[in-house]
DNA sequence: ATCTTATTGCAATTTAGTTGCATTTATATA
DNA sequence: TATATAAATGCAACTAAATTGCAATAAGAT
């Protein structure tokens, strides 16, 4: 079940993020290749390769969907110990920050997973 | 600027939310108020009822915006103690959780806001 | 080389959210 | 209370993200 093949598209959209280290939207992407593939294919190899937890992806503010290098739960053990992403509110892009955040536990409440969004301002629009 | 007037729409809104101590997406409250007003106004009102820090807003795992009582900032202070939001993966409610999240300063970064996402199961959907 | 089925393209569709403008209504003030 | 004025609403058209169904294509196993 779930077999990811090497196709072109595959092949091309881990190129995007081998050549960013950033946050990629699923919009920037379809824009990207709007030459090499349909955006239809975008939606589903991003799916595949989050199944595949090759990629992981998070929800900006705006309710876009994100994607990033990486599984969501590299540092497996604790479940709730997810890193935070950043957001910049003056040039949009979005990374991951290696930090472990952690949500104490919460009573009549059980939390499987964590999602944690820092806005603000990135180095470079610190002018 | 920004005077707020108590219209019916206005009152039907905020009665929703003193039935309800849970957080209220957006397409729930147009669905609830389809006979009584027009979608663009739902938008409307929640935008001003959240100027107003009457209501407060986030965006859930699936990019849908969703209000609940009070302002952001109830305990204003440090801004980065933001409260989280949990979401219910069972029944698809989500509420406000009274606790604070401490984020460490992250160098190079000057983060204004955050937004924390707690996802699991709630005490009425553990069976 | 052939077969199987995962993957893709495409067009149509759904859905959330936005915009412009004419009309209505809350509320200040005379 | 009557009037003025600006806030608020309804409506229809629109934008944009995401989804779906199905026929055609292509990866990779044999
Ligand atoms: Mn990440
Ligand atoms: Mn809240
Ligand atoms: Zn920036
Ligand atoms: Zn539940």
């Amino acid at each position: 079940m779930s077999i990811i093949r090497k196709t072109k598209s595959v092949r091309l959209i881990l190129s995007a993020f081998n050549d960013n280290k950033d946050a990629i939207s699923i919009v920037e992407l379809i824009n990207k290749f709007n030459k090499k593939m349909n955006k239809t294919t975008v939606y589903r190899v991003l799916e595949r390769l989050e199944k595949s937890s090759i990629l992981h992806s998070f929800v900006g503010k705006d309710g876009l969907k994100r994607y990033a290098k990486g599984g969501k739960n590299s540092n497996s053990k604790k479940i709730l110990n997810s890193h935070p992403h950043f957001l910049c509110e003056d040039c949009g892009t979005s990374s991951c920050i290696p930090i472990d955040i952690i949500i104490p536990s919460i009573p009549n409440y059980t939390i499987k997973t964590s999602e944690h969004l820092l806005i603000g301002q990135c180095k470079n629009c610190l002018s």
